[in-house]
DNA sequence: GCCGTTTTCGGCCCGACTGTTTTCAGTCG
């Protein structure tokens, strides 16, 4: 089972416990529906946390349902969820994947209407809703059957199944109306925040904040954004309009007095802002996005125009937006123990750049010369580089004749460092692991290099155990000293191979390999919870573009967002080091 | 059912918005 199954099973036992009796298990409620969210959130498959025996470190999962999780991976089902579940009819629970369905409604409808078929159950609401019964039911009205078969058919065009954007699509979005909003002079100040703040790797809806003194004016200018094709919810601190593509933007305004508690709630992320909640209220506070009310005042509100001093109210240093997770973050900002992550001023170099070398390679080529790349790298204020093209193909060349390629090729690098000082280049080369994990040149033709990147670039669908040789052997290869990304995936487009990451991490530990960070938008692997995991195993990581232009060796900052995220330090990071400690990590 | 800088027992985030209602229920983030 795939977390995502596993988080609606969960959510499933939720609502059958709120049909039974809400207020009898509104506790039992609330812990599934967290243990849900940290499921989803994952980007560990339960599976794996069962056989590591690390299920409890997901938050909000304790003893009962780490036991639940662990009969479920073992048996594909579980007693007592079973038990929960057949309390309440089945035909109830499609109905909760529609926005704005709930228990109580799915459940109303199913009850009364004796609905008994899951398969037929949203066709049988919809026929249902176009006579005009539901409407004639208590609790309901014309509206809500109106509103239910809009979200029936929008449910059935895929409009809120759309994929989450991958995070420069989300900005660009956002960029947009942020540009439209800053045309009204009602709007004092314009961020977006939510996961984009956060810059998680992909987006769901775009949230932006504003700080006015005239809300309605601001909402009503909002609404009326020209790209809009819906408004889905308009209120006097909040709306929410959906624009082409199933995308939902959702605006908040405060005054610019209270615009630091505005940041703090609607940058979230929603497992953070519980946690700093319940935090805070064990100190007499009570947190909102309008400020803190003080028990020991009588819950006078104080407003706050500045998250730092919203933070420093809780007696906490001021968190980075990006490890916002509740992984433990909130107990160190109390303890003024924050690492202080990654910048991306920190980066003086890339190692993974596909010039246009004619190097007749097994995948595809740059487009621009070394020299224009390395220029590049000058503006951007680097001290090195590394070029690493796709090794030359191995079927359409003897080994003699990849030889000559690369002899050619270090001979230019050569030439390159003689006539520019201010970089440095250093001769690598992209190599594949072949299946059976040699790599695919020769050792004549490897030791022409400096070292070698290794990747993944072919036959994904081995088992895990296989994969993971596959890789270890490849990288067990004295020349190769960076596995580039490492998990071969394509955000919403392929999920990328199994590996034993234990397995890994322990080897390059051990061997001391280091692990890419992917900067590419659509790749970002090693992924942020990796990146965690390496860090706490000790490893080395480098953040490459893999650029196959020279526009795209902008994109660094992306990968400086993943290492964020897993919380990087600059000592974590190869290329965030001086020349002098760089070369001795990469060419030990 | 989870969890610990007041606790291994006794608490449990905080609010917006909509529709169907005359003060609330349901859903959402």
């Amino acid at each position: 089972m795939t977390n995502a199954e596993i988080a609606k099973l969960l959510r499933h036992v939720a609502a059958a416990y709120i049909i039974k009796d809400e207020s009898k298990y509104h506790f039992q409620v609330v812990a599934y529906q967290k243990a849900a969210d940290a499921i989803e959130n994952s980007t560990s498959e339960v599976k794996d946390l069962a056989h590591e025996n690390r299920l409890e470190s997901l938050p909000g999962v304790g003893p009962s349902i780490r036991g639940y999780l662990e009969e479920l991976v073992k048996n594909n089902s579980v007693e007592h969820f079973n038990k929960v579940l057949s309390n309440v009819p089945e035909a109830m629970f499609p109905l909760l994947d529609i926005p704005s369905f709930g228990p109580k409604k799915a459940f109303k409808l199913v009850n009364y209407f004796e609905l008994g078929d899951k398969k037929t159950v949203i066709e049988d609401v919809k026929k249902l809703a176009l006579k005009g019964e539901i409407a004639k039911l208590d609790g309901f009205g014309d509206k809500s059957q109106a509103d239910m078969l809009q979200a029936i058919g929008e449910f059935e065009l895929g409009v809120n199944k759309t994929s989450r954007m991958v995070l420069p699509f989300a900005s660009e979005i956002a960029d947009k109306l942020i540009e439209y909003l800053e045309k009204s002079s009602d709007v004092k100040k314009v961020f977006p925040l939510g996961s984009l703040r956060r810059k998680k790797e992909t987006i769901g809806d775009v949230d932006v904040a504003v700080a006015t003194n005239k809300p309605k004016e601001v909402l009503d200018y909002f609404v009326s954004y020209p790209l809009k094709e819906r408004i889905l919810e308009k209120g006097d601190a909040t709306a929410s309009i959906l624009i082409s593509g199933g995308k939902h933007i959702d605006l908040m305004v405060q005054p610019p007095e209270a615009f630091g508690s505005l940041l703090q709630h609607f940058t979230g992320s929603k497992e953070h802002n519980i946690k700093l909640r319940e935090y805070a209220l064990k100190k007499g506070l009570s947190l909102s996005e309008y400020g803190i009310k003080r028990k020991e005042k009588d819950d006078k509100l104080e407003q706050y125009d500045d998250e730092v001093k919203f933070y420093h109210a809780l007696g906490l240093d001021w968190i980075p937006p990006e490890i916002r997770e509740n992984q433990g973050e909130i107990e160190l900002a109390a303890s003024h123990k924050l690492p202080k992550l990654l910048e991306l001023k920190d980066i003086k170099g890339d190692f993974h750049l596909h010039s246009s070398f004619p190097i007749e390679p097994s995948h595809d080529m740059g487009v621009d010369t070394m020299e224009t790349m390395i220029e590049k790298a000058h503006s951007l204020g680097y001290d090195y580089l590394g070029f690493s093209e796709h090794n030359p193909s191995q079927s359409k060349h003897t080994a003699k004749q990849v030889y000559e390629i690369l002899k050619k090729r270090s001979n230019k690098i050569e030439q390159l460092n003689k006539s520019n000082k201010s970089i440095r280049v250093i001769s690598l080369l992209e190599t594949d692991i072949m299946p059976n994990g040699d790599l695919a040149i020769d050792n004549s033709s490897l030791d022409l290099l400096d070292a070698t990147l290794v990747s993944i670039h072919s036959v994904f669908s081995m088992s895990k155990v296989e994969m993971t040789k596959r890789v270890i052997k490849g990288l067990s290869h004295p020349k190769a000293r960076i596995l580039t990304h490492p998990t071969g995936r394509l955000l919403n487009q392929r999920p990328g191979y199994e590996l034993d990451w234990r397995e890994i991490f322990a080897f390059c530990k051990s061997e001391k390999k280091i692990l890419e960070i992917n900067a590419f938008p659509s790749r970002l692997d090693l992924s942020d919870s990796l990146v965690k995991q390496a860090i706490d195993h000790g490893i080395k990581l480098v953040i490459n573009t893999d650029s196959h232009a020279v526009d795209q060796m902008s994109l660094m900052r992306y990968g400086v967002d993943v290492a964020r995220r897993g919380w990087a330090t600059r000592d974590d990071i190869l290329n965030a080091q001086e020349y002098n400690t760089m070369i001795k990590w990469l060419l030990p």
